[in-house]
DNA sequence: ATATGAGCTAGAGCCGACTCTAGGTCAAGT
DNA sequence: ACTTGACCTAGAGTCGGCTCTAGCTCATAT
């Protein structure tokens, strides 16, 4: 059995995922969590150690560019369970073509700015010379 | 003398550049041309290839997250000429690291999906033997 | 008992960077 | 003469991804 429960407030899931709780909260309505949150009997959520884990896997998508739509299609068919691995596949794919595309463009943008402060640098390097 | 006058419609600057013109006439209502645009008699734009040049530079930095109004102060800084190149040099230094932590987060992301794409062939492939 | 703090829902608001619309000018082609 | 197409301005609208507010419920500490 993976029940990991470790019983989880939304405050420690922010402290732990680095969202805040705003962000949870827009999260689960989005239907970004693999299994749905449970709750207490005051009706406060309860997250597990594997709901952490999904946000953290998520958070990293995310900071990586990846729309939440297709975050939101990823999360379903992880809660769908087997079957639909050729269509996870796709969707990682996609991504994995996307992060190369912006590293080319951050690597054209770090060229660039790398030669402009190489000019500025001797600019500054001269001046200080004629002093 | 460097004026390259090759005197370009805003709609050819939107070919070249590969921004729209909307964003062309936005860039000039933000500041973001190192000089100022000119006009013909019927008061269209008249660009210079020196234009294209600092719009390329533009769209690179862009691309790469830097935000609008650091931009600007950059092109600012540039239209003032000489004199400010610590400035300039603090502006490119804060973009180069911005560029480098979202490398970092890219490569974070693309191992993640790596990994993980390695999973799910391996399960394809696994359910080929099947067959 | 009451104040503090964490949580709840529904829904409004915000920010950046465009993008589009309305209503107009002008030059060239048919 | 008139249509087409590229251009103009001012200003409104859009989109994604949160973020915040209002008004509420609880549990715990004083």
């Amino acid at each position: 059995m993976t029940a990991v429960e470790s019983n989880l407030s939304i405050g420690q899931v922010a402290e732990r995922t680095g969202l805040s709780v705003h962000a949870l909260r827009f999260y689960e309505r989005e239907g970004i969590l693999a299994n749905p949150v449970g709750r207490d009997s005051a009706g406060r959520r309860v997250y597990g150690e594997d709901d952490v884990d999904w946000l953290t896997v998520c958070t990293v998508l995310r900071a990586a560019g990846m729309p939440m739509p297709e975050i939101r299609r990823y999360t379903e068919l992880v809660r769908q369970g087997e079957g639909n691995v050729s269509e996870r596949l796709a969707l990682l794919r996609t991504q994995q073509q996307r992060v190369t595309e912006q590293m080319d463009q951050l690597t054209k943008c770090l060229d660039l700015v790398a030669y402009k402060i190489g000019v500025y640098e001797d600019i500054l390097a001269d001046d200080d010379a004629d002093d």
